[in-house]
DNA sequence: AAACCGGGGAG
DNA sequence: CTCCCAGGTTT
């Protein structure tokens, strides 16, 4: 194990000043937009996440800016993005650096780690890219090279490898130019070194790849635990009064999709036929002092919404009513909330 | 240590 | 279909 190796970084670097993307992220050294892009690129990729880097940065210039916004706002502008716990504690850490740090970026890795949202990974970066601080980043990216190079075997999702391969970064580091040491690994993993189908052939490091040597690269990186997926069987009430008004309300609590707004719904053990979701809207009292209802189911087959662990068996059920004794909003305001994909694409399909 | 938290794209 | 993406927080 290679405990000081600048040929690695040399190389590495090399590779990278030839081979770097460009992104808008690369042409700032300003703390409130790098540390941006890092919590919307966390756990996604790079295509999905600019368009709402550019989003972000342009409604809102600065962190002051940011932190004196309405929440519900932010969670607007992150729809569709995921994950939105990232919106939440982003508002959070936009204040915490207005009221704690003078609305000035806290400077290095041990103080950008008390940031809401902000963990091992983001601290580094900031710290590395926007302050030369020499802490290395560990993300998907390097775990995956730096597995296949030294041909580590330790799940990289145990604690053990966690510990393990941060070490290994940090003792690769090329502490004179961290910055671009964390963005060249980085980069690397994602368009050389990829989950599938590596560019072995003409890799920089073919020559002394522990799993190419060993034909081993499929087998690493090692992840173990899969996380069980859950079906949940989803009934969605869109409302239509008859002065054009409809129900829309907030999730609290903890779950999915915390803040966002969607239809009140009936969450059954299975799907629904027209006469148990009448019983059930019913006896959940969801539409008080409702007389008669006109009940047109939206969809015959379930819409399919899939998270990482539930599967989401959607019904929309269309019911009209003369008027309700509940809080109502215009039909047509609904884009104005923030809600989820599943939500959104229902009502792109059947608003206006 | 394990569970939880979105949505999308590649193969 | 499976895997995983510039991860972090909670239990």
């Amino acid at each position: 194990m290679p405990k000081n190796n600048p040929v690695f970084a040399n190389q590495l670097i090399e590779w990278y000043l030839d081979n770097k993307r460009a992104m808008p992220w690369r042409e700032t050294k300003n703390p409130y937009f790098i540390w941006l892009s890092e919590i919307i690129l966390q756990q996604t990729r790079v295509a999905q996440g600019l368009p709402y880097y550019l989003a972000f940065t342009e409604a809102y210039p600065t962190v002051q800016q940011l932190a004196a916004a309405p929440q519900e706002d932010i969670l607007k502008l992150w729809q569709g993005l995921g994950y939105y716990s990232r919106a939440r504690n982003l508002h959070a850490a936009a204040q915490m650096v207005v009221t704690d740090y003078n609305s000035i970026f806290p400077n290095n890795y041990r103080e950008l780690l008390k940031l809401k949202g902000v963990g091992d990974y983001t601290a580094s970066a900031i710290a590395s890219i926007c302050f030369d601080e020499p802490a290395a980043v560990v993300d998907g990216n390097v775990y995956r090279v730096l597995s296949r190079i030294f041909g580590i075997d330790t799940p990289i999702n145990s604690s053990q490898g966690i510990k393990e391969f941060k070490k290994l970064a940090s003792g690769l580091m090329d502490r004179d130019r961290p910055a671009d040491f964390n963005q060249a690994i980085m980069e690397f993993g994602a368009i050389q070194c990829t989950p599938k189908n590596p560019y072995c052939l003409h890799c920089v490091f073919n020559d002394r790849c522990v799993a190419l040597q060993k034909s081993r690269i499929h087998e690493l990186p090692v992840k173990i635990n899969k996380t069980k997926v859950k079906k949940r069987y989803l009934n969605y009430i869109f409302i239509k009064t008859a002065s054009g008004d409809t129900v829309l309300q907030q999730r609290t609590g903890k779950g999915i999709w915390q803040g966002l707004y969607e239809f009140p719904f009936i969450e059954a053990k299975g799907p629904l036929g027209e006469d148990r979701f009448r019983e059930s809207v019913k006896s959940q009292n969801l539409l008080p002092n409702v007389i008669e209802m006109d009940i047109t189911r939206y969809n015959d087959t379930p819409i399919v919404h899939k998270l990482s662990h539930q599967h989401l068996y959607t019904t929309f059920w269309i019911v009209d009513v003369a008027e309700i004794d509940r809080e109502t909003i215009p039909v047509h305001s609904i884009r104005n909330y923030p809600v989820p994909v599943l939500i959104a694409n229902f009502i792109e399909k059947n608003i206006d």
